[in-house]
DNA sequence: CCAAGTACTGACATTGTTGTCAATATAATT
DNA sequence: AATTATATTGACAACAATGTCAGTACTTGG
């Protein structure tokens, strides 16, 4: 009886101008708006619909450059692991020829407590996605060898013992620690005792003093 | 009009036999396996039906005790809070007369790296829902003023000039950071690099005696 | 043993979010 | 200019999660 008359959509289509991007500009523009508020508003302000909203496109063209939602979590991740790489990569290998390790270390700190670096992969972590990722693994690999590296080198200049390998990992991990524990729970912190932006960056430098002191007085 | 017969339910109730806890266990009940599941699954692990149904009640029931899911996530964190001030007070406080300070800063390290505390908590500050609880606020204070008064004592009595405050308050930060980072990337970076649960705790003992060096050695 | 209070449940309402689909506009190519 | 390819959209479907409600069963106090 009454199945027709539903096809019926719209009858005036005003027609509008669109904007239309490359693949690859879209997909930047969507994880960049996806990192953004992943790093503002946690884990639970990543919906679809949220980010269409604040680059101005609908929601299904999202679902359109990635798949589904998961697809978008996993281009997140990956974006991040590389970015995280060469960001760790460059602070530990360009240029700085002369420069001490905790100075090396540094940057590394910065790298990962800049941005919503961390935070993000933070969440990840907590989440339980990362697991599969093995380019965590290949990271740390990396770091410590170069560290081990520069020290074995500083030593013989400087005529001490090569220190032991596992304690320039403790180093590293200490460092990884520090700073992925500064990106959450740093800013609390930092107001609950009183430190602004000043303090921070003492404590930072405090910090890389600390490594130095261990670096040139160990056994 | 077929507005009758809607009111007809089940006709056949077979009546079972029903637990009926005091609302403070049931509470208690239910908390414990919101924080169980907070600490496994992450952030989206939080349903009131699974967390229902791992207890086995109806989830009505978690919103009669909390009256929202808002409600649950608010108790969860005010126990949280007060679990950890506990745990960090009676780790600082009790007995350790003469244990050196670092010793105390590895019972805060595990006090907030054990269970799923620090998790927790990450996932709060990262959701920024901690933000307006001034618990944090309070703990750090007391932490850093307790392990002030510590130090000066022990510069006394080595005859060493009373550290900084500010020296002390970056040892604490610094803990806190690698606490909260190892509690999330702890375990992901220790077998990134190789490092059985010996390793981990190798690597905290590194790391007190990385602070009782400092300690004892500072300017 | 009765009554009152309340922990608890099943079914339903409501809302919000991901995902699907046909249609449309725009850029590139011939 | 016409054709092809595809980025984009609005409307809808499907589903999941919180929240509501009337009613049920257990406990306690008289």
């Amino acid at each position: 009886m009454s199945t027709a008359a539903k096809t019926a959509v719209n009858p005036a289509k005003p027609a509008g101008k669109r904007i239309r991007r490359t693949a690859e500009e879209a997909r930047r523009l969507i994880l960049d708006a996806a990192e953004k508020r992943l790093a503002q508003q946690g884990p639970e302000g990543l919906r679809l619909q949220d980010i269409a909203r604040d680059i101005g496109i609908s929601h299904p063209a999202i679902l359109h450059h990635f798949e589904s939602r998961e697809g978008l979590v996993r281009a997140l991740i990956a974006r991040a692991n590389t970015q995280l790489r060469d960001t760790m990569l460059t602070a530990l290998g360009g240029g700085h020829t002369n420069a001490d390790a905790s100075d090396h270390i540094g940057h590394v700190f910065e790298a990962l407590s800049d941005r919503g670096t961390a935070r993000l992969l933070s969440w990840l972590l907590l989440t339980g996605r990362a697991t599969e990722n093995s380019t965590t693994h290949n990271i740390m690999g990396e770091i410590v060898d170069a560290l081990q590296l520069r020290r074995a080198e500083y030593a013989q200049k400087t005529g001490k013992p090569t220190p032991d390998k596992e304690d320039t990992l403790f180093m590293a991990m200490l460092t990884a620690n520090a700073a992925f524990g500064e990106a959450i729970v740093g800013r609390q912190l930092a107001e609950a005792v009183g430190l602004d932006q000043d303090g921070i960056k003492r404590f930072r430098n405090w910090f890389a003093k600390l490594l130095n002191e261990h670096w040139d007085g160990v056994k």
